[in-house]
DNA sequence: TATTGTTATACTCTATAACTATA
DNA sequence: TATAGTTATAGAGTATAACAATA
């Protein structure tokens, strides 16, 4: 049998070995994510929505879990009352340190089943080049989303 | 501020891109991971388990979604009556091949934003890369796996 | 009226523990 | 007794639709 090579396939793996590299510091992805969008600075709600590409439901759960962990914080804003500014707490912070640990431990022992080859060092390089991607293709996402709206709103 | 950059981030955000584009054939990625993996050969519910590396009650939970779809076909085997065959139908094979094109085109369309440095092969490429890696960090589980098993049963 | 965020609701995935049927 | 798979149960993430509060 002739192995199974789709980049699909491959990033779907990826995704699961997240999650169990994860259940080790008790986070799922959608929290992991939350945290390191948050670690880049606090935001609303909204505006973390559209950059996590979930909906505005999804952010108020996950959100409530973190809250509830004590690793995130809720303000109400004072100008506009309806916004809410989400912050990590420094509980928060610690949590992501142990999952970046827990997930670099993983997947770098992955990577190194290549070490005979010395491609493992190319692996953990490659997925930084689709970080500078997906960078790209948010921006991209979100400069059509604003057109978009102007167009149809 | 500098970019966060984190191999755990990075996977997790390709992770959200997979499901985004899975959503579209509305397949979650748990049933893509499930096709991808009988695409490649009839199995028994346990060694799902194993390879997926989740529990046995999940792989029940997925297949019986797939089952119900129309997807998967469980044949119950006549020389064990306790085990359970699981198999692709037409329509699996559709879905997935339908699933593929979803992810590819999302992937790739992400991956082509470095398209201007000529690195959008490289990125997919890189991917194969990892596709090799779990390849073997599988094999290694499983067979330490199966050491355990002698030692401590 | 439009926007922000939450609530209501429903479905899926996940796990552990308990159970059934079979070996 | 041990194994294969399911059922029971609980918790989390996801979405759409409906809602409240505010602008």
């Amino acid at each position: 049998m002739e192995p199974y090579q789709s980049i699909g396939w491959t990033a779907a793996r990826l995704a699961r070995q997240l999650e169990v590299a994860l259940a080790t510091v008790e986070l799922s992805s959608a929290q992991y994510r939350m945290l390191v969008q948050l670690a880049q600075g606090s935001e609303a709600s909204t505006p973390l929505a559209r950059k996590l590409a979930v909906s505005a439901p999804s952010v108020t759960t996950v959100v409530d879990g973190l809250v509830q962990r004590g690793a995130v914080e809720r303000t109400y804003s004072a100008e506009d009352r309806r916004r809410v500014s989400l912050a990590l707490t420094e509980i928060g912070q610690g949590l992501l340190v142990s999952a970046e640990d827990a997930v670099r431990g993983r997947l770098e022992s992955i990577a190194n089943e290549l070490e005979d080859e010395g491609l493992a060092g190319n692996a953990i390089r490659a997925l930084a080049l689709w970080g500078e991607a997906l960078d790209r293709a948010r921006i991209r996402r979100h400069s059509l989303q604003r057109e978009a709206e102007v167009v149809a709103p």
